[in-house]
DNA sequence: GTAACCAGTATAACAGATGATACCAGTGAA
DNA sequence: TTCACTGGTATCATCTGTTATACTGGTTAC
């Protein structure tokens, strides 16, 4: 997607320029979105159940997280298991390749850290990029 | 993110959840959205002019970059130099601070990479996760 | 003088993400 | 029987990101 000579970049390889957009979309796409993550790390916390899962979220909805677990059990980050009773019971866990995952969000929460910080340091009126209703 | 024995997380300290989300949900926020890593992505790449980041970058439009651009500069991800004419020109360049990003992008260019593999291999009619606009 | 470049802004519309509220069938306990 | 729990779905409203299109004032080249 860009041309490459002079400069090197952040991006590693300079002839995929376009391939390495489209991979980063894709990711930004697969996680992206205000409940993704909060799920995720709910999961991997050991909530398997969907009232346990929408109790451990504040703000969440019951329709947002009937959405969100669909998406990700397509994109196989988590795994819906039901137990046929009765009672019916339905267990939500992380998939092995969830944890493939692991170095970006502990990347990100370093980054995410550190940028709140660095953002309420240098504040100015109009320099708030933080959300501040959680 | 993942259970190490039962109850530990990806997340290495069980008791700033809260805290973790919320530094999860901030970079997302930083580099969310369908532009803004092509953006930078350009901008490392040696593109300094407005229209020459521009046209680097198919599909956008001068509206979303310009809006973009200011988010990114408020972030300190980017850096705006007036060069007062005539005639007046403009030059953006990357930030120091939009290094330490570095790790990131390259972790979700790897993981994104393998996630369109891995999807594109065991496909189903409905488990298309990925953006097969671009 | 007029055409093409520069760095944008203005306005309106659209589309998808999110929110609010209500509701469903089934189970189990009091 | 009534109540609260389970795992959700349905409908509608709103908000936000994105697009489309046009326009501005200034500069430079022909």
């Amino acid at each position: 997607m860009i041309p490459v000579k002079k400069a090197a970049s952040i991006l590693s390889n300079p002839r995929n320029q376009a391939e390495e957009i489209q991979a980063l979309q894709d990711c930004i796409y697969v996680v992206g979105g205000k409940w993704r993550l909060p799920i995720i790390n709910s999961i991997c916390n050991g909530n398997k159940r969907f009232r346990e899962i929408e109790r451990s979220i504040p703000g969440i909805t019951t329709r947002m997280l009937s959405r969100e677990l669909k998406d990700l059990e397509l994109n196989r980050l988590i795994k819906r298991t039901v137990f046929e009773g009765p009672p019916v019971l339905v267990e939500y866990n992380s998939t092995s390749y969830c944890k493939t995952f692991g170095n970006i969000i502990l990347e990100m929460i370093k980054w995410g850290k550190g940028h709140r910080e660095e953002i309420i340091k240098t504040r100015t009126e109009k320099s708030i990029q933080i959300d501040e209703t959680s």
